[in-house]
DNA sequence: TATATCTTTTTCCTATAGGATTTTTCCTTC
DNA sequence: GAAGGAAAAATCCTATAGGAAAAAGATATA
């Protein structure tokens, strides 16, 4: 991380171009175009361009290609031979509950192993998580929908690698299922926006979420998973990691259904 | 294989060059490399230098760059940014038994949905699947096993995708459990022939596999699975298929841990 | 021996030109 | 005015050379 700095500036006047990069430009470059796709700059469908990537991001072709490859590998990006690139198109519902199934498959027995195994490090994390899952709360609307998001994620994603099974950590994190959910959160808002007469539905929607409380229902679910956890009680952990995942599915279920209507 | 060998010839006769194309070079080079790693042409562990890979197969960075990016996040290539990239090493004796616990949540679940909906086209390609394995079992010694591993691959994969869950297919595929497993067989074969004091166990594990039946015995249960699929019973085909999984990770254990000691 | 400085190698990135393919536009013909 | 087809533009893909930064190696000095 921290670049050694081996001479205190000996000619403080000349403006340094170009400061040491701390990371390859290519993952930077991925990183960005990921967070393009998650705040909607690249909406679901739309081709890419490379060219005016490159000149947007002001770097050459060479590292936004590397970029793409990884996010067609990871199934955000779609690649037609010799037509171009594109970004995915959001979830349909059946991929919807597809998603969620899978989720079903691995999670609870990753809680359950998480449970098994746990130890002062992981129990520090955990308490950590849940401390910053308060703070999301502190936000509102939009802010605080991403802020849940992102903890929902850490949190998932602490739990998948705490159950100390390489394969099926990585497994889980390749599904990209919250960046999925939030891009489908985000589009149902921006599509139903779009069509006034369906203001009304909107708000229900949206009214549903914020203020009755989806938020804090979803990490008083997450509390009690992770007192599980701490407690190492196994079965516990997968119960109630099972019935999360069910009560999430149906808290997004309204907005996929708004989205194939 | 066969790279497109293009002419230096400075303008000869009406040659026509280049017959078009089915598919994209980076894709045929992320074929080649893949391939590579299979084969042992590229060491588990070694460095993967592009500038060479790109005289090797005779394009251009740029390809190799894309395939490397996507090896990467397929795991099987490693990247240390400003250093290079080095293809993975061998599964260890714990990554293996993750991947086989990894395996046994999901195709379990997979082979009973398939059961569950699997209509005429499925019972065919089922079918199908099941007379190349026969095929298979004519040859003989790495011939076989190869042949053997593929089949395998591909029945596993026919299955995973008969569930009709993409998600749960594609996180199955991405595992790539068969390349690392091929790989791991053949490591250990040629990192024990290397050492001739332990020639007598090489034998032990190879004739236990190629002589005791291994092959014959894994197609034995893929018929079983099969026929449990085909005649729409769910739970045997659960059943059937864990077993399967089990006994598998019981008939590369040896190779596996032969590294490992 | 250990440290410091210099050189070589490796790797990453840029730039640009040109070939190949698809899409669009425009023209001819009915 | 509509259909078919050729030319043009846009886009993607490949090839190649070379510069910049970092790592690795070598040499010299205390």
């Amino acid at each position: 991380m921290a670049v050694a700095k081996r001479k205190a500036a000996a000619k403080p006047v000349r403006a340094p171009k170009r400061q040491p990069r701390r990371s390859v430009l290519s993952d930077e470059i991925y990183d960005m175009i990921k967070a393009m796709i998650f705040d909607h700059d690249i909406a679901p469908g739309s081709r890419v361009n490379i060219d005016a990537l490159a000149v947007q991001l002001e770097v050459s072709q060479t590292p936004i290609r590397e970029a793409l490859a990884r996010l067609e590998s990871d199934g955000l990006i779609a690649k037609e031979p010799l037509r171009g690139y594109s970004a995915t198109d959001l979830l349909t519902m059946n991929q919807f509950n597809d998603l969620f199934q899978f989720r079903l498959l691995i999670e609870p027995w990753a809680a359950e192993e998480a449970a098994r195994k746990v130890d002062n490090t992981g129990i520090a994390a955990l308490k950590a998580e849940m401390q910053s899952a308060k703070t999301a709360l502190k936000f509102k609307d939009d802010y605080q929908f991403q802020a849940l998001t992102e903890h929902d994620a850490r949190f998932h994603t602490l739990i998948a690698h705490m159950s100390g099974n390489k394969s099926v950590a990585d497994a889980f994190e390749r599904t990209h299922c919250h960046l999925h959910l939030f891009r489908l959160f985000m589009a149902s808002k921006l599509h139903l926006i779009d069509r006034g007469s369906r203001a009304k539905f909107v708000e229900d929607l949206f009214d549903q979420y914020y203020q009755s409380g989806s938020g804090q229902l979803a990490i008083k679910e997450h509390e009690t998973i992770a007192k599980a956890i701490i407690e190492h009680s196994a079965k516990a952990a997968r119960t109630t990691m099972h019935s999360h995942i069910e009560s999430s599915l149906k808290r997004f279920s309204p907005a996929a259904q708004a989205l194939n209507s």
